[in-house]
DNA sequence: TTTAATGCAAAGTGTTTGCAGGGCC
DNA sequence: GGCCCTGCAAACACTTTGCATTAAA
């Protein structure tokens, strides 16, 4: 799908509840249209926002995150290092936040294949519980990745 | 296992790393113990820990989790609330944090099940990527949970 | 003109750190 | 005596909020 026919999109869902596609919003939601395959903290999008838009303030991209996960339109999502990242939802994103995690090096690798659905059918019946969603994490390390070879900065998470 | 054999074999594994298990971290623990069933945040541990041991220091509290949380004799764990969860890590539970969250009501309930050994070979195999841990949450809503009725603050996780 | 949205600064929250004092090999 | 551990308070990082101003319908 283009930038433009997403725009639209999310500018419809805002509208239709209530809310404006302002300036800000909508270079907001460029950035994370542009960084789709990252998981950007609040803070790295603000920093990118702030190329296009210098006089954004950083509490309205907050505000704007905060609103678009509300709306579900972003998924806020959290690794365990302190802060919130974000991830637009693509359709195809449902079901599908399968992450694996390197103990080494802080590699973060997102796996698109949806493992659970049987798993999600035997919860409704054995516990009368229906899934909408759900997050598997894999912590470990890759057979190429000695600690030695491979230090980079654990903070780099994509 | 009775709470002084825990409370042995875990002075032993702090010793082995040339920790002591003073008083303070013993009072810790016992909570710890004590409340084995729940996700006990800092703060409520150290609430907990204060009605023993009234002089301890919540900064102590903060240490002695960390420290056992380095030893993987407690799991750190995170609901995406903003405050980190402290669980006793006995044998079972390793590869079974499996859990489900109602939407509604927010309760928290754990799943003791390893569904995931399959996955893990195949991770293995196919990304040579060698699991030592994992996580796994379900979002959605009990059957027996209409929004009306259960209500209660959602931030009651244990 | 009424309401929603913004920028800024201040406040808030959960957590960590610096440091002086205390206890234990 | 040296070293680990503690309590306290201050610092910290991320996030939220209050408020006066601005933009939009």
């Amino acid at each position: 799908m283009m930038v433009l026919e997403q725009l639209d999109k999310i500018n419809r869902q805002l509208r239709s509840s209530n809310y404006k596609l302002t300036p800000q919003r909508e270079a907001t939601v460029r950035v994370l249209l542009e960084y789709e395959q990252e998981h950007l903290s609040a803070e790295d999008v603000y920093m990118l926002v702030k190329d296009k838009y210098p006089d954004i303030g950083l509490a309205t991209v907050y505000r704007t995150l905060e609103l678009l996960a509300e709306l579900h339109i972003v998924e806020k999502m959290n690794f365990g290092d302190g802060v919130a990242r974000f991830d637009l939802r693509s359709e195809e994103h449902t079901h599908m936040h399968h992450h694996l995690i390197c103990t080494v090096c802080g590699a973060l690798k997102e796996i698109k294949d949806d493992w659970l659905l049987e798993l999600e059918n035997r919860l409704q019946q054995e516990y009368g519980f229906k899934v909408t969603d759900h997050r598997l994490d894999f912590m470990g390390t890759y057979h190429t990745c000695k600690s030695s070879e491979c230090k980079r900065a654990s903070k780099a998470i994509s």
